[in-house]
DNA sequence: ATTCAAATTGCAACCGGTTGCAAAAATTTG
DNA sequence: CAAATTTTTGCAACCGGTTGCAATTTGAAT
């Protein structure tokens, strides 16, 4: 069924060095003998078989594309933008679900087995200790949207999450809120905590507003809704920074439903900028994160070290900045 | 660097085709040796590539998940549940991004590229010439989300679109609206196509009613808010099927803009019962598509298929239900 | 036309495994 | 205990390619 290069050597009448010669790009084929092997595999119907080639390059083009955020709309975009910008560069993802797994010894026998070149992980949540895990069994690793680190143990790609608390303190400061409220995702996170503590440093400036925080398990719709459904029965703040534009958008539906006003009664800045947020229904006020920076950043960054294997670990940052719509008050 | 099963054969001081057996199964293996290379193997830190082993094998545990939808929330769950169920099956996803490929021809090259075990294509608007080329290069194939059949080309599985168009008309009916619409998706998708059919045809039995229908040019969020935009333009139906949650969202926030009530003015019942469709801010009426059976459906075929390639084509097709929230008046 | 360097080609070994076959070892049977 | 079976093991060829090396061809220079 399947056309092999040594059946295409014999319809040329060729060797099977000058078929593989003329499939590979810089090796040595005279016109001639190109336009023959073409011919050749024209007629039959040939594509090399990237795998076999593989074993004496040691290329497989694969690239292990990791994750375990499957329910948070804007890592859809993020593997549209991962999966376009990977193909057009002839690398392949190999797409591996992370929810649940707790031992990155597993994911590192699963990508050897594959022999991937490289590996991807896009998660804000995933432990470090999967990409160290990775980077240890020798893989080239880019952790997309991982924790900024001025020494990065890996490569690190996105954004950097403390400077993005500050960001939402200083804009709720500014907005003279007296009460303020950080609303996380799931704690073990490291992007919640330095949400957290960015947010926490830039109110310890302004001892007079009144700080309080609590998290969500998860960064998704639910459990924003069910935090904030809980926070409403004891006294709420005026405004909360919510790590995650899905957990504000939960958040903002359970105090509609309270029958409360936002931002009259309650303001909310959540964090992302997902398409969702700038929906006229939504309409959140909230801080963008540059994913398609981050991403093809990442690519080009992967496809470095892919040609150059003992690159230093390197950590690039991408400034994020407010995106003013309709649920916090204007500032005076 | 990486380990290979010559090292551990030398190791453990036994042939290469020793190891090779400890590691596939249903192979004759004393406990002895099996012993013997299990220590060697775990010291050494080995484990078989399973690239290399497809050569003789012919297998590469690797399946094709092939989509052009990478905009639609939905699909998000559809990847989640796809790659989880492949990995637990021993299987491979290897994402591909079908957004602006015309040209099956390029697809098929890929995928044998690096001879995949299977394609599936989870897509509702790809156009079936995709699947049929995948089959026709001799790669099993499972169209998920396609147009059903009486007489498949290619596994098909997911719902009746036609009928869920005929449900929707019923919906609409016995609230007793009078002036009807669809709001369909590309026109050019079979299921838009479906969807719309099934809506008129049993339209066509109250011909009393007055119906109309138009075309958003995605099934996105913008696109249904555009043309809904457009339609309160004109003199807009009482109420509108929309061929997709998503959607039926972006009308949504047209219609509550333009200042008019939902379902007080206008109703709106949708398909898919996206998770968002019953968040409380948004308590969309829709039709749902068993996502999660539909997707472990397709992979028992697959599977099925792997084990038995000219097994006969069927379809597959299971039956959607309306979830009534709170976009339709309620039936006198 | 010769000489010499450069470009092209084929041979054969190799990548990391699997597997049919026959030899060797273990087990059962008489 | 020997013979007959069955199980286990290693050899060697093969899967579909790539690549170093030497032989051959080509082309330029004299």
């Amino acid at each position: 069924m399947v056309v092999t290069l040594k059946e295409v050597a014999e319809r040329a009448g060729v060797s099977r060095s000058a078929v593989s010669r003329t499939f590979t790009d810089g090796a040595s084929v005279s016109d001639k003998m190109r336009r023959k092997v073409e011919k050749a595999a024209q007629e039959l119907g040939y594509s090399p078989n990237a795998l076999a080639s593989s074993l004496t390059t040691g290329r497989t083009k694969l690239i292990g594309l990791v994750s375990n955020n499957f329910h948070n709309p804007i890592f859809l975009e993020v593997f549209d933008q991962f999966t376009r910008g990977l193909q057009d560069r002839g690398l392949r993802p190999l797409l591996v679900n992370l929810t649940d797994e707790v031992d990155p010894a597993n994911s590192v026998r699963m990508l050897r087995q594959y022999s991937v070149d490289g590996v991807v992980v896009a998660s804000s949540t995933l432990p470090p200790g999967f990409s160290k895990a990775f980077r240890d069994a020798g893989v080239p690793v880019v952790h997309s949207f991982g924790r900024s680190s001025s020494s990065p143990q890996v490569h690190v790609v996105g954004i950097d999450n403390v400077e993005c608390g500050r960001m939402a303190a200083r804009e709720l400061v500014a907005r003279r809120y007296s009460k303020v409220a950080f609303l996380g995702g799931p704690e073990a996170a490291t992007s919640t905590q330095d949400r957290h503590s960015g947010f926490m440093s830039e109110l310890a400036k302004h001892p007079q507003i009144e700080v309080a925080c609590s998290f969500a398990d998860a960064y998704s719709f639910d459990a924003g809704r069910r935090e904030m459904l809980r926070l409403l029965n004891c006294k709420p703040a005026e405004a909360y920074f919510c790590g995650d534009d899905v957990l504000s958008i939960g958040a903002l539906s359970a105090i509609l439903d309270s029958g409360l006003d936002v931002p009259g009664d309650i303001g909310i800045i959540g964090l992302n900028d997902m398409e969702m947020a700038r929906w006229e229904n939504i309409n959140l006020t909230t801080i963008h994160q540059p994913i398609r920076q981050i991403v093809s950043s990442s690519i080009e960054l992967m496809v470095a070290t892919l040609n150059e294997p003992d690159r230093y670990p390197e950590a690039r940052i991408f400034p994020c900045s407010v995106i003013e719509r309709g649920t916090l008050r204007p500032a005076p």
